[in-house]
DNA sequence: TATTGTTTAGTACGCG
DNA sequence: CGCGTACTAAACAATA
C-alpha cells in the first residue's frame, strides 16, 4: 500500500499499454479524435509518470498509431490548420480489452485486407475524390505487403487507387460495402475515416461535406459504442480508493492510488451521444473496456461479413 | 527545424 | 518452447 508522503502510484507506471491510454485520450474528447499532441497532453495530465522521459514513451506512442490498425488517421479540413492528422479508434477494434487487462490485449487487433480488393468507388467516393483531393497523398508510393499478421496499418492506404480504396475498409465489413458505408464515403487516403469510431455525420461534417439529414440520424443513432471519458473536472468521482479501473471494469492487477488522487482518466460506459459538442460528464461505470469501441476483434471477422453480430457496423447503414 | 508519421529491429514477458 | 503482444530504439520521410 503506498504511503502518504511517499513515492505515489500516480509517479508510477500506470497499468496500461499505449494502446489503452491512447484509446482512452480518443475516447474522451468530444469529437473522438485527437491530434497527436493532444493525445499526449491527456497522457501527461492524468498520469504524472508520463511527464518524463517524455521522447521515449512519446516515440513509442506514435508508433503503436502507426503501427496498430486499431488506430486510424483522419485528416484535417482545411479550415483546421495545424499539424497532423486527427487520431481516433477504429470502429472494430471493440473487445480489445476483453480480458480486464489494460496491459495486454486479449487479441490484436488487425484488419483485414483479403478482400480489400472488391472495393469499388462509390459516387459518394468521387465526391471525396473531386472535392478533397489530396496531393500529398502517399497513394502508391509504396506497395506494402500484405502480411495479415503483421502489415501496417498504414500500408492499407499506401495502395495505387485500382487496388480498392482502403483494406481497412473493405476487409472490415468483409468486402461489400455499401456505397453509403462510411469505408466508401471517406475512401481510401483516410485508412478508414469512418472507423473511426466517430459518427459518420460527425467525420463528414469535419471534412467539410454535407450531410444528409437522414444519414445523420440514422448514423448517430448507430455509434452508441463510443464511450465517454469521465472528465476530470466534471464533477464525478472516483472513490478515493479507487483502482486504475478505467473501464469501469475489475482491472486485475491494477494499481491502487496512493494519494487518494481521482483518476480522471475513466471511460465510460458507452451512451448514445450526440455526434458533435461537448462530451456529458460520465454517469456511471459499468461498461467493460469492450466498449471502448463496440465490436469485434479480427477472431470474429467471419461474423461481421455475415452481417450479425454487429448491429453498429457501418455496413449495415441504409442497408 | 521541430513535429508528426512510418517502418524495422530487438528485447521482454505471458500464455498455451 | 513457440507465439503473440508490448515496449523501446532508431532511421528516415513528410510537412507545417
Amino acid at each position: 500500500m503506498p504511503r502518504p508522503g511517499k513515492n505515489s502510484y500516480s509517479d508510477q507506471k500506470p497499468p496500461y499499454s499505449y494502446i489503452s491510454l491512447t484509446a482512452m485520450a480518443i475516447q474522451n474528447s468530444s469529437e473522438k479524435m485527437l491530434p497527436l499532441s493532444d493525445i499526449y497532453k491527456f497522457i501527461m495530465d492524468r498520469f504524472p509518470y508520463y511527464r518524463e522521459n517524455t521522447q521515449r514513451w512519446q516515440n513509442s506512442l506514435r508508433h503503436n498509431l502507426s503501427f496498430n490498425d486499431c488506430f486510424i488517421k483522419i485528416p484535417r479540413r482545411p479550415d483546421q490548420p495545424g499539424k497532423g492528422s486527427f487520431w481516433a479508434l477504429h470502429p472494430d477494434c471493440g473487445d480489445m480489452f476483453e480480458n480486464g487487462s489494460f496491459l495486454r490485449r486479449r487479441k490484436r487487433f488487425k484488419v483485414l485486407r483479403a478482400e480489400h480488393m472488391a472495393c469499388k468507388s462509390s459516387p459518394m467516393m468521387h465526391y471525396f475524390h473531386h472535392h478533397h483531393h489530396h496531393p500529398g497523398s502517399k497513394l502508391g508510393t509504396a506497395p506494402g505487403h500484405h502480411d495479415l499478421s503483421a502489415g501496417p496499418a498504414s500500408a492499407v492506404g499506401r495502395l495505387p487507387p485500382f487496388q480498392g480504396y482502403g483494406g481497412i475498409t473493405c476487409a472490415q465489413s468483409g468486402g461489400f460495402k455499401h456505397p453509403f458505408a462510411i469505408e466508401n464515403i471517406i475512401g481510401r487516403d483516410y485508412k478508414g475515416v469512418m472507423a473511426s469510431g466517430l459518427p459518420l455525420t460527425s467525420v463528414m461534417h469535419h471534412l467539410g461535406y454535407p450531410v444528409p439529414p437522414q444519414l445523420s440520424s440514422v448514423v448517430n443513432s448507430m455509434w452508441p459504442h463510443v464511450g465517454m471519458l469521465s472528465e476530470s473536472m466534471g464533477g464525478v468521482h472516483v472513490p478515493a480508493s479507487s483502482e486504475y479501473a478505467p473501464f469501469g471494469v475489475s482491472a486485475k492487477g491494477l494499481y491502487h492510488n496512493a494519494n487518494g488522487q481521482t483518476l480522471p482518466a475513466v471511460p465510460l460506459p458507452i451512451k448514445p451521444t450526440p455526434s458533435l459538442g461537448p462530451v456529458p460528464s460520465l454517469t456511471g461505470l459499468q461498461s467493460g473496456p469492450s466498449q471502448l469501441c463496440s465490436s469485434v476483434s479480427v477472431m470474429e471477422k467471419s461474423d461481421l461479413l455475415e452481417g450479425k453480430g454487429n448491429p453498429l457496423h457501418p455496413a449495415l447503414l441504409l442497408s
